[in-house]
DNA sequence: AACCAGGTACCTA
DNA sequence: TAGGTACATGGT
């Protein structure tokens, strides 16, 4: 059995990571045991089961499923697994940039290293946009569930299937009755028949969109796609293509988050939301995320 | 039992 | 350009 250590940054509390690991039951795509996690991945068309967990300073990553792994396999391995925490960030830039901020202070001393965990596999990061547009979010992790049970690859061990997110090809091939099977609305099996096509026939890819200079440009690609909205489109850069200033506008748990913590009667509007991005502009995407988390806290109001 | 969910495309004026 | 509506289903 392989195993790897990834040095992690300074600032970084793989604790803090787990909590947001768990935050639902359903997740299909890893699991989290004993503080430890699990994950199938695809590296190169070879499915290879992880087992991730934490020493100091280090991820402790086991290869669970295979024997022999070739060293360019276990460079990719490792340039997704640093990917997956966000490991290039510079967390204290962020920390020092807002620290004066009243929403995000209180946020950040309680998930003090805290980083975004991304959804590396650029067309996973776009379905799971879509599928949790307009819908709450357990209803969103069973269609997810559904999706990856009938698509995905799986691995098989001790006794369980762990599950690989199905690729644009193999949903370029699903029909949109199929798709509604699992209770998609036919709008959403459009969408994602349709972006997977795309995806597949390299009309638009990760790469290609990761080379472009500017957000603008980055978003305008994004939404030029049926089905990517404002919205979507600013997920897929914060959870996908590393983007640090994208800000779901009017995204709901933001709303929501927002209301608790300043205590509002009503859901913040847009305006609002805008005018108070301007104290984090740079780190949009942080703000959001730290700002997702509130509610899970006992601390924040 | 309404009403709202990590929105979007599409229609009308 | 602006404003209204369908969408599928599940949760509170």
């Amino acid at each position: 059995m392989e195993e790897i250590r990834i040095e992690c940054p300074e600032i970084f509390d793989f604790e803090q990571c787990l909590e947001y690991f768990k935050r639902n039951e359903n997740e299909i795509l890893f699991s989290v045991v004993d503080e430890e996690i699990y994950k199938a991945v695809k590296i190169n068309n070879l499915n290879i089961l992880i087992h991730v967990s934490y020493v100091p300073h280090y991820l402790k990553v086991e290869i669970l499923n295979q024997d022999l792994i070739t060293p360019l396999i276990v460079e990719k391995l490792i340039s997704y697994i640093e990917e997956w925490f966000d490991f290039s960030t510079d967390l204290s830039s962020f920390y020092n940039d807002v620290k004066d901020n009243k929403i995000l202070a209180p946020l950040i001393e309680e998930l003090y290293g805290l980083r975004i965990i991304r959804i590396p596999e650029f067309f996973e990061a776009i379905t799971w946009g879509i599928i949790g547009q307009q819908i709450n979010l357990s209803f969103a992790y069973k269609l997810k569930r559904r999706l990856v049970e009938k698509y995905g690859e799986s691995i098989p061990y001790k006794g369980r299937q762990y599950y690989i997110h199905p690729s644009p090809e193999k949903i370029s091939n699903v029909t949109i009755e199929e798709l509604m099977e699992l209770k998609f609305s036919r709008r959403k099996a459009e969408y994602l028949i349709d972006i997977a096509n795309k995806i597949q026939s390299q009309i638009i890819t990760k790469k290609m969109l990761l080379n472009l200079t500017d957000k603008e440009e980055i978003e305008k690609a994004l939404t030029d796609l049926r089905g990517i909205g404002p919205w979507t489109a600013h997920y897929v850069m914060m959870r996908s293509l590393g983007i640090k200033n994208a800000y779901p506008v009017g995204d709901v748990g933001l709303q929501n988050a927002l209301k608790l913590i300043l205590e509002l009667e009503q859901k913040p509007s847009k305006e609002f939301m805008i005018e108070l991005n301007k104290d984090w502009k740079k780190w949009s995407s942080y703000a959001t995320f730290y700002i997702w988390r509130a509610p899970y806290l006992r601390n924040i109001k």
